[in-house]
DNA sequence: CTGTCAATTGAACAAGCGTTCACCTAGGCT
DNA sequence: AGCCTAGGTGAACGCTTGTTCAATTGACAG
């Protein structure tokens, strides 16, 4: 067999970290093998050894690459306005984002565990960078007077979760579509945050 | 070497569940071997089977019981109450439940996947049963008048995620105790269904 | 038409996997 | 004193694992 036509490193190599990818979002890092993974990319595992290392790397690869395309894309709004205005631009992101990227998502939060400690430590630093951005709009509109967050970190965190847990139940052919699910989610975050003076229906009656 | 003293079925049985627990969460269901689990409890392998048929059904005894020891444990709660005090009476009790159960939390939400089809399928529906309960008081809040949920069912999937995310941040030696943060994710969640009639002050005033 | 080399094969390696089973042995019962 | 059996050993089964590497192929340059 060997090489067909055309150069294959530059497709090969692609359909190595696509088909990576979807199997270990489907099965695990643990439990998808090298072997598996060649032939769904319709090639010998040896083969996969050209591009990449080792399977932790691999692993490590997809993560980083995911974390840096999510850091990078955030870093292209525009946060420095009004709190109110900035959140509901990051919880915007978030969700569309997310939902983009349902695999990779779901491998950067379950498969932390498989990393190697240094490898961990990189991809943490990252995820602490991004919530970071949220934490931030959160201590203006405090500052500010307009949002009533008890503690920043804590509702850092909480709103992470919300808004994540998203991309483990949504499913495309669900009852609600995409823009549905955005407005309602961007109602929640409102009022989690909302002092009440804002009141009630401002926050519920979202723009799209 | 064989039995030492005393009937050891009853000592075994449940070193081995404790040992597979433990080892599971930390590292995940495919990573972690019989004979890593052996080894815990003081073991060789072959004498794991006499207290469980295959691997795959420690997994799923695991995650059973612990699905089963929660409904146990929130049907002992008086959820009929005014849907404020039991949405109040529920998040308490599922930050309580979930936080002093970490390690079988972390499984049941990570190795849903390595269930066989039967066995999630009665993993998936003790959950909806759990999560219908939430549900069920978001609704009785709304048609009261009292909340103001866009929909109760992206609501409930929105603070379940947001409550059970604290189990994977949270330490024992970190900023906050258990019951500051229980004091302030209780606030987090009446502002998010507060309906704004109910004002900021009554929400972030939690009595303890 | 030939030589080069990127891309890939396929076999091999040692290690580990879940599971089974013949055997053993210490403790309690008669 | 002697048997029975619960509780466990340790070796073995066939298979899969991640990884390496000599050999081979096909596309392209000269």
């Amino acid at each position: 067999m060997a090489r067909k036509t055309g150069s294959h490193s530059d497709i090969t190599g692609p359909k190595v970290r696509a088909a990576a990818q979807q199997l270990i979002a489907r099965d695990g890092f643990a439990a998808v093998s090298m072997r598996q993974i060649a032939r769904e990319v319709g090639v010998q595992a040896g083969a996969l050894y050209l591009y990449t290392p080792d399977k932790q790397t691999l692993l490590f690869d997809l993560m980083r690459v995911h974390m840096e395309e999510l850091m990078e894309a955030v870093s292209a709004l525009d946060l420095s306005g009004p709190p109110q205005e900035a959140l509901d631009t990051f919880a915007r992101f978030h969700i569309t984002f997310h939902l983009d990227r349902a695999e990779a998502v779901f491998i950067s939060y379950m498969e932390l565990r498989n990393l190697t400690p240094e490898n961990f430590a990189h991809i943490a630093d990252l995820r602490l960078q991004y919530e970071t951005l949220l934490e931030t709009i959160l201590k203006r509109g405090k500052a500010a007077g307009l949002f009533a967050v008890p503690d920043t970190k804590l509702a850092t965190m909480a709103l992470i979760a919300m808004l994540t847990g998203l991309t483990t139940w949504y499913r495309d052919d669900g009852r609600l579509d995409r823009a549905e699910i955005e407005r309602i989610y961007l109602a929640m975050v409102r009022q989690m945050v909302s002092d009440g003076q804002t009141g009630r229906a401002e926050a519920l009656a979202v723009p799209l």
